[in-house]
DNA sequence: ATAAACTTTAGAGTTAACTCGAGGTCAACT
DNA sequence: AGTTGACCTCGAGTTAACTCTAAAGTTTAT
């Protein structure tokens, strides 16, 4: 129910800096410190870490992760905000995942590229593979 | 067939500066000067650049990338070094197409939920919605 | 009871990747 | 001839996000 830096850091991958950090910049308003002054993480902080890390994930900067932790904390009259916020997220998203694809494209080009260079030499390899030729062609068009 | 800095800086969407930084990084070592002492780029360094913006956005440093470009220019005996940074490089861009599946879940969950709570308000919303009661759990587990 | 392991704060330092500014060259218009 | 605009180099400055240190207090294990 309660849990210490320590133990929170290995559990979400950041280090007990890395966290307090976070707290300075205001993206940890919920956590509750003991009588002796030690961090305690409650289930519900760690559900904003892993929010952090999503929107971390998808790009934002921790300025606009706080903006939307600043919204939520004043309550209804910023429930607008927040949605048009995870919308715009979502778009953002949708965009990088397709450049993903196409990074993904090209990076299996270079992989096939290499293997059949390091098999059967550069020497011919357009006129012994023609899928590979056809694939180049697709990603970087006619030069490359 | 030559372009000059300011055409390329369009062109990839990278300002001047950027590029010539890039240079002296030792990421463009194929662009030529012309008798003035201005940068004429090629389509190859075009090829070139967007195998920058495709490594950098899978998650490579400026760095790394150095590294394969120098591991290109030391020729032939770097084939193998080549092909298993890119292997490397899609087990990592897999991995991260994986995690933007899951952000955009989340994303998706706090869309819908956003949408309830400005629609019909925060009382009552998991019995009136199931459905959205069934994605929370999904996502969050136990807790919130 | 005491050592080892963990946590605290405040503040300084680091890193990557730009980003900018000053001062200068050069070609093209007016 | 002068102005405009694009380009040059060099070096300094900026930004985001950590990352680390020191000195002190707390918890846990023997």
């Amino acid at each position: 129910m309660g849990y210490s830096i320590g133990q929170v850091s290995k559990k979400m991958g950041l280090t007990a800096h890395t966290l307090r950090y976070y707290e300075k910049e205001g993206l940890l308003p919920f956590v509750k410190k003991n009588g002796a002054g030690l961090r305690v993480f409650s289930d519900n902080d760690l559900g904003w870490l892993e929010l952090i890390e999503c929107l971390k994930g998808t790009g934002m900067t921790l300025k606009g992760i706080k903006q939307y932790i600043d919204w939520f904390q004043e309550g209804d009259s910023t429930l607008k905000q927040r949605l048009e916020m995870f919308k715009e997220q979502k778009v953002k998203l949708k965009e990088q995942m397709a450049r993903l694809e196409k990074y993904m494209e090209r990076i299996d080009y270079k992989i096939a590229y290499y293997n059949e260079v390091i098999a059967h030499g550069e020497k011919g390899i357009w006129d012994r593979n023609p899928g590979l030729k056809a694939a180049r062609e697709r990603i970087y068009g006619k030069r490359g």
